[in-house]
DNA sequence: ACCTGAACACCGTTCAAGT
DNA sequence: ACCTGAACACCGTTCAAGT
């Protein structure tokens, strides 16, 4: 009555034949359980049944669930590229701006992929990385077009990246805790400033105003780092020349 | 032999007396387990085990695991903000750079800190909020001093603890994934900007340059912000007029 | 009012088989 | 070569007591 195969005349689940699972119908099961619940609701005994499988056989197909979430990540990183659409031919800030809205777009339209790629950041297979450079190359690319140093574009691409998967953690972080987004304002009182502010702006800082003005005013501070850069970069290496300095030639 | 009250005359522990655990004791024990490993080894037999206690005895003092996370993380922020020196009296920038760069080191030279407030922001009790916003109020206050309105105050803010966070967040992930930081040099294969960066950057997206250019790009941005917010804001509600527009008076 | 062990329903993983 | 159940060492939490 309580045991898996319940009386004796009851079917205990056939043994399945040999060539009856897959590496691939196993991704498909953990992606489908996530899916419908959560990457926490993930468990190798659920994803068994889900399958009609027993647990052990999985383990020969991935030695480990670490082994598991590696392979739903790499898959997720293509699926994850298919779906972020950035047009063509926008001048190098209207990308920047483009691709990083875009970019927290999906992520927040599809909490799997989050959790299985943002939050997953540093476990990145090999595989897995290589599609991600794959795509940074081709922004980076645009950025040294529009005539920033490659270091200069590797760092500009850092920044807005760190900056919005930081959002992402947080904001993920608030929906998996469960609790209200919206504080109390209790915590503001005797405090002037966030005070005034009660109503207008939420402590979240990820609120999509927040995202825009992050992403505005790194835009900003790269678009001083040009005009710098383009400056004292026409004659050489004059890197420590003040900025404008060759305006007078 | 294999249970824990080996044979008969082994001592299987003596019952405690009645007042002999407290809310602080148990937390005090937390926080040890933690230091000595990770939060990952935390567990509450391991905790009950430490302080000599039957398991049970801990739910007395918390309903749950969760409600002493969010204990450790209550106590966990005041120790943060007494770790925290950032000096008086600096100008706006100067200031916004000390106070950012001192908050990622804090947290950089203690994982135990890390792991209980930046990993679980999204968790944070109405006490650990308002001492965020007690401090977050602080630099508000600088900011609007030096001339920003209170929203855009607060949006800075939120940019540069986003930024930071969310540096915070994927270098811990390297660190607990236990992989090396450093990756191989493949995935740049055939990717000119990356691969002539080889050597020079790896794509961590967090190391001290990183964070250093991101955190001086970021108030690059604010200083322009600034210099319009000023221009327009004499005058009254000029904010659409072009930047400079009243240099003229 | 406080402390307790036994028990429940879960985990991830290993082992020694079966076919 | 592939699939299996039993078993192990863990979890967090509840219950029905003990003192």
């Amino acid at each position: 009555m309580t045991s898996p195969s319940q009386s004796p005349t009851a079917t205990p689940r056939k043994r399945r034949a040999r060539g009856s699972i897959s590496a691939e119908e196993i991704l498909q099961g953990a992606f489908e359980i996530t899916a419908e619940e959560s990457l926490d609701g993930l468990s190798m005994p659920r994803l068994a049944q889900k399958l009609g499988v027993g647990v052990t056989s999985i383990y020969w197909y991935f030695r480990s669930k670490d082994e598991l979430l590696d392979s739903m990540t790499e898959q997720a990183m293509v699926r994850f590229y298919e779906e972020l659409h950035v047009p063509d031919g926008l001048p190098w800030d209207e990308h920047l701006r483009a691709f990083f809205t875009e970019f927290r777009r999906v992520f927040q339209e599809d909490d799997l992929l989050c959790d299985v790629i943002i939050r997953r950041t540093g476990n990145f297979t090999p595989i897995a990385l290589k599609a991600a450079s794959e795509r940074i190359e081709v922004v980076l690319e645009a950025l040294v077009d529009a005539g920033f140093s490659a270091e200069s574009a590797l760092y500009a691409y850092s920044c807005l990246s760190v900056y919005t998967r930081g959002a992402l953690f947080i904001e993920r972080g608030y929906a998996l805790s469960g609790r209200p987004t919206i504080r109390p304002d209790e915590a503001r009182e005797g405090l002037p400033v966030l005070d005034g502010l009660r109503g207008r702006h939420t402590l979240a800082m990820t609120d999509p105003d927040d995202f825009e003005f992050g992403v505005e005013n790194i835009l900003r501070g790269l678009r001083v780092l040009l005009a710098d850069e383009q400056a004292a970069g026409t004659g050489g290496n004059l890197s420590d020349l003040p900025a404008g300095a060759l305006r007078l030639r």
